[in-house]
DNA sequence: TTAATAGTGTCTATTAGACATTATCGT
DNA sequence: ACGATAATGTCTAATAGACACTATTAA
């Protein structure tokens, strides 16, 4: 970024550069576990293992504007939230040729999760599985809906990884767990995100406690329809953070 | 990461590709404010302003060792606390061609600073305010050491401004406190780095007590030398994360 | 002895977990 | 009325801040 650039820009061939991708995980729950949407490679290398949808950066693209496109390429999605979580640039990390990928979460809800699967049928919903009895969180294991532990295709397992251990880590200071949910939701569904991300129970009244106190839930009067017993009250996500 | 990479593989040459580099923020302590080590552009653009010390990935070099190895070619020094900290790459981030940065975040004891100090007589140790009474952190504000603010290149402000909040937001669950200070250190040093890095002043007992509950320091036996008046025990930091 | 800082004891306010209880819905 | 879940009250344990106090060193 100094003398290098300088030079370097009257003669832009002068080095080798790597690739410069995005990866996105496309994160939700199905059935009250992380799910991510992967693909599955037809061709070498690693032809059959699953992989995260992928696509290069434009010369003319940023980084987010290309995580945008990727998201709406891929998954057929006009938006969600979305943060970039880490940069992979491993020299081997692909057999082919040298590529720096910049890793993107993307948080759906259960809307937009099932709106990604009807209009990519290459699209298969894989739970993850963090084995964090412990705190550090840990390699996770990817399943298909049956249950099958899966392949991953190059280091995304390794993405994976960062991805449900950033989304851990912001759980409580953050508006992660909300983006996860529909615009209403109940405490119930709420605590289930939660448990869901930190493979923990909690505590009931504690949560509603710590929930109401942030200040960054509302209630908005209406409530379930369609339950069998006593419907919650729904609340919405309200700004302060 | 799937058919477009495949189809590239086969030409190399058919996108044109961002360039890649890496920044590094060295960031210490200076009289108990936080501060970084800039260097002043010779040339155009941004001739005069202050730069992160950078440089380009090599073609057969990870991301973490073209931040090793810009630590040992600007900084003079053989390693440091060092961990990625975002990726910038909006198209314009540099008028001369498209660059995208990896930041790195190397944190430096007292003798690291000023060995690199010594050893590298274009660095300036540059004290970053950040006016942050409230949670949000903010623009960064960067002075020259005799007070007078600086203007700096490129997006560097914004990459400062992402290391002082990754900084803040690591400090009570993460090592990032001791990278800042010698093996040995005392109480009131370690709870002096909090403060500078927190931008408030701590309680000493419950600081005291929270240090050594979390079991991260241990008592060495020794003490300090030289002081006026009653030396403090000195600690050192211990693993359990 | 004194100045100055290191280090500690104790009280209180806040917060979170445990557990039981009350409230409210559909049938 | 009953089953089932929503929502809450209260007790207790853990943690952090406030503040005063004791300890230890050099001069």
């Amino acid at each position: 970024m100094n003398e290098d650039a300088f030079l370097q820009a009257y003669d832009p061939a002068a080095y080798e550069r790597p690739s410069v991708t995005v990866d996105l995980v496309l994160l939700g729950l199905r059935e009250g576990r992380p799910a991510a949407l992967l693909l599955q490679r037809a061709d070498h290398p690693h032809a059959g293992r699953w992989a995260l949808p992928g696509g290069f950066v434009g010369i003319a693209e940023s980084l987010d504007d290309a995580a945008v496109r990727v998201l709406r390429e891929k998954a057929g999605l006009p938006a969600a939230h979305l943060e970039q979580l880490y940069s992979f640039g491993a020299v081997d990390r692909d057999p082919r040729m040298r590529i720096v990928t910049i890793a993107y979460l993307a948080l759906l809800d259960g809307r937009a999760f099932a709106d990604a699967l009807a209009g990519n049928s290459d699209l298969l919903p894989v739970t993850i599985d963090v084995p964090w009895a412990g705190d550090a969180g840990g390699p996770i294991v990817a399943r298909s809906p049956a249950g099958t532990p899966l392949d991953l295709a190059f280091d995304h397992g390794e993405i994976l990884s960062a991805a449900m251990l950033r989304l851990r880590g912001k759980l409580d200071y953050s508006n992660v767990g909300f983006a996860l949910l529909p615009d209403r939701f109940t405490l119930r569904q709420l605590q289930d995100v939660h448990e869901a991300i930190l493979g923990t129970t909690l505590n009931k009244p504690a949560f509603r406690r710590r929930m109401l106190d942030k200040g960054w839930i509302a209630a908005t009067g209406a409530r379930e329809e369609g339950t069998a017993f006593r419907p919650a009250e729904l609340y919405r996500f309200q700004r302060p953070l």
